[in-house]
DNA sequence: CTTGGTGCAAATCGTTTGCACCGTC
DNA sequence: GACGGTGCAAACGATTTGCACCAAG
């Protein structure tokens, strides 16, 4: 079920972001760090630093899973990547940018993503009831897809 | 922050509950199964397996770790207890029952428990226009509560 | 007495970290 | 050259599992 990569003038500003925000940082442009942002990008969002490990690995034998890791979280520091947790035990990153509201379907695990700017606007009206002031959510709804539907009945 | 553990009839419910559900399914009535649930019931919710262990062991010393894990996969099966991920690595389990829509404090870690019939409504139709069938959702707003918003000032 | 439950310790899984070496600035 | 980056392997923390023993039905 692949999905939705990023449009080149996307791919373009996520490399400039990377750029800008290692060289205000005083950090370094490696190869590894390259190698492993044009894999992100070219990847449709929604995946564990494992999955992307094992995009890298083919073209640069050498990375190590470690550095995987590390660099992922670097992106989210970069404002590249989110990481989310659907389930336990894994980190899945995703692209940065839209909101991050999923349908996720219980059986295939596929994700398709949605906006609903009524919902977003309810959230404030809600956290404001309760005097919070809100950095960011998480919105996910689980089922099954249309293809999965048909198979899985609802009574076991 | 501790906050709302379970009214007496919510109580008496869960025990008559977890006891169908175990001679429904052939499963065994055991002491350390007894002591867990009042354990989590007494609890104000949100906890892990881990502090929910720890709550165990003084009044039951030989109850081990293993125990609580399985237990605790037991009460969701049975719909008493449902697990959460709001961060990595650690499963939250709270009491079933009502919406699991959170306010989350980013700072704190106080959760409050929200309900928007509005907003459950509208979930089912995104889903519908997408052709899935939903089974569950969940939907966290993360944020700073009225007392850390004192703290914390929004510009770093 | 039969079958599931428990406790322990070892095993797993995803992720992190210590350390010696390597490459960028 | 200095300092951050990398790779590897060992360390980690949460959870799971294999196994011999125990107890509920």
């Amino acid at each position: 079920m692949g999905h939705g990569g990023l449009r080149p003038e996307d791919i373009e500003h996520a490399r400039t972001q990377l750029s800008n925000f290692l060289s205000r940082r005083g950090l370094k442009q490696t190869r590894q760090r390259e190698a492993i942002l044009e894999a992100f990008l070219e990847s449709g969002g929604h995946m564990t630093s494992e999955d992307l490990y094992e995009r890298v690995r083919p073209q640069n034998p050498e990375i190590g899973a470690a550095t995987v890791y590390r660099t992922l979280k670097l992106f989210c520091e970069a404002g590249i990547a989110h990481p989310n947790h659907f389930r336990a035990g894994v980190t899945l990153y995703e692209h940065r940018g839209g909101h991050h509201d999923h349908l996720i379907c219980v059986s295939c695990g596929d994700i398709v993503e949605f906006e609903c700017s009524m919902i977003e606007q309810t959230q404030l009206e809600i956290a404001g009831q309760y005097g919070f002031r809100l950095t960011n959510h998480r919105h996910d709804l689980y089922g099954y897809c249309p293809k999965c539907s048909k198979d899985e009945e609802p009574n076991p």
